[in-house]
DNA sequence: GCTTTTTAAATGTCAGACTTTTAAATGTCT
DNA sequence: AGACATTTAAAAGTCTGACATTTAAAAAGC
């Protein structure tokens, strides 16, 4: 593990990148215990303050993680689905807040992705995933339902669909891509009138899951992205509209 | 901006956490300028060392970038596609060789959403999408090709698929899957004569491209996925009986 | 008005001290 | 001998203060 004396970022950044690498190849395997600060210091011939500002780089990407006290240290990580998960959602929330995408266009993608999932979870879901369902789709009819629960109770309809799938990678990937988008989704705010057509559509999304039918999954899919970006379609026709006055 | 003097947290750890959620819920816009380092020492009554670790974890996330000298600083960073994508693949690629995950989950996750963006390749695809793959179609029946370049091609035709689709955000969230797969891809050493099956399913896909035809590209994409995972379980089996003896 | 020099404000780096946490090692009692 | 309490040393976490380097604005010089 060493550093390029001609590389022009920070010495942090430097030593960062060449543990990182060091991770990432193997050189360096899980729960494998790093050299103290001050060992790490000394190899790379820097002070520990710069040591310790290349391992929380690394801490943030969940790589390492740190103990204090005898016999602790800097271990690598073993990364978590979870972890990983919540990193996503992050990276992915600012991406689509930061970069002006359109509403269509994070639909579209939003929902081809959970299509994508369609097939396994017709083959996979069990009793638990349509119970979860169904009892979403309840809690959605109910009158008094808050915006907030509304957009929850959505999410979770939505997660229940992709975990029955029952392939790990795929739920980290579509839970991030559903999660990610839900606060440019929270910009429509649904009316009753519009919450009653998203509960057909949830429900034929269910029965098609109750009868292992994927195309009616996809199908009903179809239908609910269109209708939602229908939605988004009206909420910006009314803003504009609004700011135009 | 507050920190909770009862969270057990590095105290580094918690000025990060508060930086971000500035952040993420638009306290802080893109572009703007965070105090200096001296002055979040003093709002957050810790020293600048501590503030400094703070920064870093927020940089290694893409959410801030530092300018030395006069009127530089910390400045909220828009998040690039590129940089989420670079993110997302290193993450990606950790969480599947750390996590024992099964070739067949990933591959079908993979496949599963690559397959997603075919209806809208079919749609969006360009001359060029077509050329290019094409050329790689090409440069994979080239008889002395590497198992490096081989796969690199490989990388690259696909990534031209996900392109077409015409979708960043789809792109973003594909290619990373795509990309981060491949270690795991590349464990199947491709025979010639396993090139050759690839090659004529490439060209199924591509010639369906070019008709608009979503469906086709779906099918083909299936026996894909499929001849893939019965080289990948070979390639376990004979592993296994390998090491039996 | 243009170029060069100065300057001040930042980040980057270093050295050293002190604090806190932690688990192993040691000691003590029953 | 075993259970419990104490000590100890190693390591991360934090703080202070200094100096180096970078950079763009401001001042000086032409």
């Amino acid at each position: 593990m060493k550093i390029n004396p001609n590389d022009a970022a920070d010495l942090s950044a430097q030593i960062a990148k060449a543990i990182r690498d060091a991770i990432i190849n193997g050189q360096l395997i899980v729960d494998e215990r790093l050299p103290s600060e001050a060992e790490l210091a000394e190899q790379f011939d820097v002070s520990r303050s710069t040591v310790r500002e290349a391992l929380k780089r690394l801490a943030a990407q969940s790589l390492i993680r740190t103990q204090r006290g005898a016999f602790g240290g800097a271990f690598v990580n073993r990364i978590s689905f979870e972890e990983a998960h919540g990193q996503q959602i992050t990276t992915s929330t600012l991406l689509l807040s930061m970069n002006a995408v359109s509403f269509d266009v994070a639909c579209d993608a939003r929902f081809a992705m959970e299509r994508a999932c369609a097939p396994f979870a017709a083959e996979h879901r069990n009793a638990d995933h349509l119970a979860t369902m169904r009892a979403e789709i309840h809690r959605q009819s109910q009158p008094g339902l808050s915006d907030e629960s509304w957009c929850a109770s959505d999410v979770a309809f939505h997660r229940a669909l992709v975990d029955a799938a029952d392939n790990p990678v795929l739920s980290y990937q579509l839970a991030g891509a559903v999660e990610a988008m839900q606060p440019l989704m929270n910009m429509i705010t649904f009316t009753a009138r519009s919450r009653e057509r998203i509960i057909e559509l949830h429900t034929d999304i269910t029965d098609a899951l109750e009868a292992h039918d994927s195309a009616s999954i996809e199908k009903s899919l179809i239908n609910l992205s269109t209708y939602t970006k229908t939605l988004g379609d009206d909420v910006i026709a009314a803003k504009q509209k609004a700011s135009q006055t």
